[in-house]
DNA sequence: GGAACAGTTGAACAATGATTCATGTGTTCA
DNA sequence: TGAACACATGAATCATTGTTCAACTGTTCC
């Protein structure tokens, strides 16, 4: 793989989360806000997969794919690289692995579209 | 607190993530997807704070922390109740503040900007 | 070389979204 | 009642962004 990653036990941040860090991981969570990204990276989450098919299997045009892969390539979440006439794609990290597993499961356990007013005595 | 969660040991996705849920996991990492939200959301981590205070505190003006809180509220993210004239807001779930922290973890240890041209052999 | 395949790239378009400004609602206190 | 405070809301503006269309690079095989 490369690159490992251990897993968080439960990780409480200690600091403050400041600005500039703030905008670093919100430019990266960005990047699973869209459900097409989600889907690519959900499937290449199970492994790696060619440009074309990962295309298929997400059910959009290769090119859009395409530019999607782009913007996650260079955020540096996945990794291309070519093999014959295809570009095999995959995730970069275990971190990304991770990112992309705990973020479905707490969403997935989350009472959304709860629309409450603001608050009434 | 009301509404418990117990942390993720280790959850790989047994099945496979179809379109809606994509859509649904995708729509509440928006939240997170901005430095503003973000900023809000860790602030809102570490404890209730009025909303007045908060804004001051992420640095925004009280109508567009007021705007923001309002979208974090029909997800379902935050719960604001009235006290006195003010009113606190708080994280709705255990959910949030892991989510929270995940993704801050593991966006920190990301090796990102790392902008790699489209493979080379 | 040329055709077919695999993928990337750029411009253009429509849609979404975050912020600001101004106003409105609700609450406390004099 | 009225002023001051705390917050919400609506319209308008400006910037991002996801997708499509078209053309382009690179690769394999005849």
């Amino acid at each position: 793989m490369g690159h490992g990653a251990a897993p968080p036990p439960s990780s409480a941040p200690r600091t403050r989360l400041d600005a500039a860090s703030a905008a670093k991981v919100a430019t990266a969570l960005q990047a699973l806000a869209t459900p097409s990204r989600l889907l690519i990276l959900a499937r290449l989450r199970e492994g790696p997969l060619a440009a074309t098919e990962l295309a298929a299997e997400v059910g959009m045009e290769q090119s859009a794919c395409s530019h999607q892969l782009r913007l996650l390539r260079t955020l540096g979440l996945v990794v291309g690289t070519r093999s014959g006439r295809q570009v095999m794609y995959s995730l970069y990290d275990d971190h990304v692995a991770e990112l992309i597993d705990q973020a479905i499961y707490h969403v997935e356990h989350l009472h959304l579209g709860i629309s409450d007013p603001p608050a009434r005595p």
